[in-house]
DNA sequence: AACGCGATTGTTATGTTGTACCATCGGTAT
DNA sequence: ATACCGATGGTACAACATAACAATCGCGTT
């Protein structure tokens, strides 16, 4: 799983394999949870798998719509609801934006390096930042239940 | 400054002192900078203090527009970006709320802990934290810039 | 077959958050 | 005076998100 890490962060790979997996994935998940991924919610999983960008609600329906025409507002929200109460696709809180969940499974808050020059977004999964939050959360007597970890900057390639 | 760590997060504290000290540290660092901290300005700084509890910026507006009639959104929204600009008050991303900032000075990005029952919200400084961000990011060589952490559940008091 | 039921999707309208753009005003440097 | 600059006034709109209700569909029961 770890070398799935840096998916979001490269352009040049196998992006239609990583896709697929998802989806594959994604459908096994639904399966066994007894939750259904219609085909409209697998489209949505599939345009926001597509981009290696966060995407915006308006910009995963513009795309939807392409395909089906009775898109609206609702239709989108609903599916991409969906998919993140199931842990398949996390929502970037400082962009308003959504992207594909590459440890989908147990629903998690991830982590993320947003490159603010190129846009590629990186979901890491840290547990020494992990243990960190915890225990500053535990210092406090706080219990934490979601967890937003964004930081924004350059990636490796746009800060040479 | 630890000591004001937990300021946000109590009702029954003097907060009279806390936004009084807010406002004059905020003079000094403009004066300091040569910035201007106009009197709209510092208004909206106040508003943003007096609640203990991350303020949207509609509701910021109506605040102000009690004393200001001419307020209208950008009045509100280019106040706030001067005082994030000038690191005296944060913007929490999943709420897109705001909050004053606890160690105005240096323009930093904040740690909070957001009571989901309560609302209260505590700004904390946690080195450790710190250290474990810049050390995920570093693996990646990725140079962050902002760090938005955001970690939200339930207080010491309504997770009992 | 007809019915009831829950889950999903369709559809319209509206609420919430944030910006683009240009005008104005007061101070300062040329 | 004129030109410029930072701050504010003011209109309009863009971008993000949800409320509310209707229609449909699969499915088990009668």
């Amino acid at each position: 799983m770890a070398a799935r890490a840096a998916v979001h962060a490269h352009t040049s790979h196998n992006h239609r394999a990583c896709i697929d997996d998802a989806l594959a994935t994604a459908r096994e998940l639904c399966g066994a949870r007894g939750v259904q991924l219609t085909p409209l919610r697998e489209k949505v999983l599939q345009i926001v798998w597509r981009s290696h960008k966060p995407m915006g609600a308006y910009e995963v329906l513009d795309e939807l719509a392409r395909s089906h025409k009775a898109a609206r507002p609702p239709t989108v929200y609903r599916a991409l609801d969906f998919l993140m109460a199931e842990g398949l696709i996390h929502k970037i809180e400082s962009l308003n934006a959504y992207l594909g969940c590459i440890e989908a499974g147990a629903p998690h808050s991830g982590q993320f390096l947003i490159c603010r020059k190129c846009g590629a977004t990186e979901e890491i999964v840290d547990p020494r930042l992990e243990t960190a939050l915890e225990a500053a959360a535990a210092r406090v007597h706080f219990r934490p239940e979601r967890k937003v970890v964004e930081i924004s900057g350059l990636c490796a390639r746009c800060g040479k």
